[in-house]
DNA sequence: GTCTATAGGCGGATAGAC
DNA sequence: GTCTATCCGCCTATAGAC
């Protein structure tokens, strides 16, 4: 059987670790705020993690991990690049809606990680980055897109899907879907009526 | 004469500050960080100023300040809502490459703020956000916008604007004009060709 | 207005009993 | 594996000499 992800005290910390990360800050948030959330004393916690460096790591790189590997998944399809950066920007609003916390501490947080995961973790968003920005340019060359700056559509794209950790409520006027769908409207086809 | 924002060392300490909050947080710059940037002991800051917490009260209300002073001028012209939106693309873009650090200050760091002045600033935004919301609205009214989901458009535009902070750097290879025209662009028609 | 000294609190982390 | 007790460092802020 496949152990669920809160299935043992040391996820469960990192799971309390995340909501405490996004909502109070990595520096604002202490062991004691921590150990309270998971029911036990902060001297306890070392049972399970070396530190609260290491509790920022293993959620810095699950994102990164899971950002990675499903853009290599939309890369190999054979979309279109339309349908690709839709297939992306769906990515990232799935994402912040199924593990809003853990993203949220990826994005704020990440800053605080030390050397060698800072350069790590640096390199890692390169990548990502990196691989994203190539669609988009492909998507221009095949005249599929407008020829916009790149590095432009890249991060405002990438801004424009983050809000949605800070607004997105389950149970908000507007369901995931049609959030989704209007937020691809916005990027793809621009607010002004033509 | 009217004194420049630099001319006494009160000023001087809220610009050292915005920039240190900026790099490290609210949380992580500490009053020792502060004061060694300043050229001062600790202690002697606290002849020009309260205490820490007034040091961002004053960073965030002037930079609120300034968004709504300028949001009342937008208002009152006679430009169409697709000139208005807009200068206040090009209002964010222009703050934000200006005074960067207090810009990005007031929008990260706001959370730290302590009561009465959390609730006050938290207000004088949401003030901001529904000027710029009724903007929107009364430009699909007119036509002139597509039927998009108001508060999609809204934060859509103010996230989009937001990663300027991180990624502009004087003598980069855009300019700050042809930045603004770029994010326009973007926002306004989109990435597809149709 | 600046300094040195320090109060008083909270931070991460460890030791050792159970 | 969890607890209590504690170390030690850094934090904001104040007191008081100059």
């Amino acid at each position: 059987m496949i152990p669920t992800r809160k299935a043992n005290k040391r996820q469960l910390i990192l799971d309390e670790a995340a909501k405490l990360f996004k909502q109070k800050g990595f520096g604002g948030a202490s062991m004691r705020d921590l150990a309270s959330e998971v029911g036990i004393e902060a001297a306890s916690m070392y049972n399970h993690i070396k530190s609260k460096d290491e509790i920022l790591e293993l959620i810095c790189f699950r994102v990164s991990g899971m950002y990675i590997s499903q853009l290599a998944e939309i890369e190999a399809t054979a979309a279109s690049y339309v349908e690709k950066i839709k297939a992306l920007i769906s990515l990232h609003i799935r994402l912040m809606i199924e593990d809003g916390a853990a993203v949220s501490v990826a994005n704020h947080d990440w800053k605080y990680l030390r050397e060698p995961a800072l350069t790590e973790f640096k390199n890692a968003r390169k990548q990502y980055e990196k691989g994203f920005a190539a669609l988009i340019e492909q998507g221009i060359a095949a005249g599929e897109f407008q020829p916009v700056n790149v590095s432009v559509a890249l991060f405002t794209i990438l801004s424009a899907v983050r809000w949605v950790e800070l607004w997105y409520r389950p149970g908000r006027e507007l369901s995931a879907e049609e959030l989704e769908a209007n937020i691809i409207t916005m990027l793809l086809t621009g607010l002004e009526k033509k």
